[in-house]
DNA sequence: GCATACTTGACAAAAATGATCGGGTATTTC
DNA sequence: GAAATACCCGATCATTTTTGTCAAGTATGC
């Protein structure tokens, strides 16, 4: 698994859609102006989500997208595998056992490692994140869901490493 | 924190490194040929891990680099921070809570997501990883520690997603 | 000492990826 | 038919990853 800004954006849109699909199909245009994303990246994205099935789209005046199953049915660790799609075949993957030793010395690590990530995304389901967003706005009752410049903290270029 | 297979050629020479250091200190050079890492690359990897004081380097003939401490006080965690620096500043760290809700919406995510992985690279040691290294080669005893086509493996551009 | 070979160290170029921009087409509602 | 929207594609810019080139330092043999 691989961690990059392009999860989070996916995960951001995922979430923004999330909170907005009771009122019917969410557009694009819409989370891009909201979440400060363009347009022609989230729609990348969201061809990607799509074909893995973790979105529906509704075409036409009036469409755009809404959530294929409920919130609590698709994990952060669905929507970063979507949009990443991780070069199956080219490693040695899980099942070979690395023969020849220094090749692959680090396998363990990696694949124990990816084990932990993905666990740990898998249990956050976007129900629970959106759960968490929710009781913030209700903290702030009457403050418009319009920030335009969202974007210094959201676009920001990579994780950051905290002890 | 970032996943990269920067931080994996990082981790994969560190171990080539501890494997080999009792013998004096470790070229590049002979990093470079038994992981198949490029020169250069490794160059500049090493660079930061000298600056971060996780190696020493020896100029000139018979020289090469060796660890700054001992195995078991070298955490992966370390390794890779050292050569993907975070780009500090930029982003919302982890002090200012991000008010204006929609603008880090998914921060409480990653910070958790960064907090889990660290956590468990940090618990990882240099010396667990050469251990487990080692008993592989105690294995396979009479085979030459020379693995030149090591590269299919080792340098594929992204980590697996496994479930 | 001095040349030479070995090694790190630093800078620049190339390749790959991430992200944006602009155009177009298909589909649906009105 | 007109407008709103998804969908697709190629071009472009920015950033990151990877490689290439050249310099600087240092031990060794003479």
């Amino acid at each position: 698994m691989r961690l990059t800004t392009k999860g989070r954006f996916a995960v951001t849109a995922m979430i923004d859609l999330a909170l907005r699909q009771s009122e019917g199909p969410v557009t694009l245009a819409g989370i891009s102006e909201r979440q400060g994303i363009s347009l022609s990246y989230l729609e990348q994205l969201f061809g990607k989500l799509r074909r893995h099935e973790l979105v529906c789209s509704v075409r036409g005046p009036g469409g755009g997208y809404t959530l294929a199953r409920a919130t609590d049915l698709i994990s952060v660790a669905d929507v970063i595998i979507a949009v990443d799609e991780p070069l199956d075949a080219t490693q040695c993957g899980g099942k070979e056992d690395c023969r020849d030793e220094g090749r692959c010395m680090t396998h363990d690590l990696w694949s124990n490692l990816n084990k932990r990530m993905f666990e740990y995304l898998a249990s956050v389901s976007l129900a629970s994140l959106v759960e968490q967003q929710r009781e913030r706005l209700a903290c702030k009752p009457h403050q418009e869901i319009v920030f335009r410049e969202a974007r210094d903290c959201v676009s920001v270029a990579s994780f950051e490493a905290q002890a």
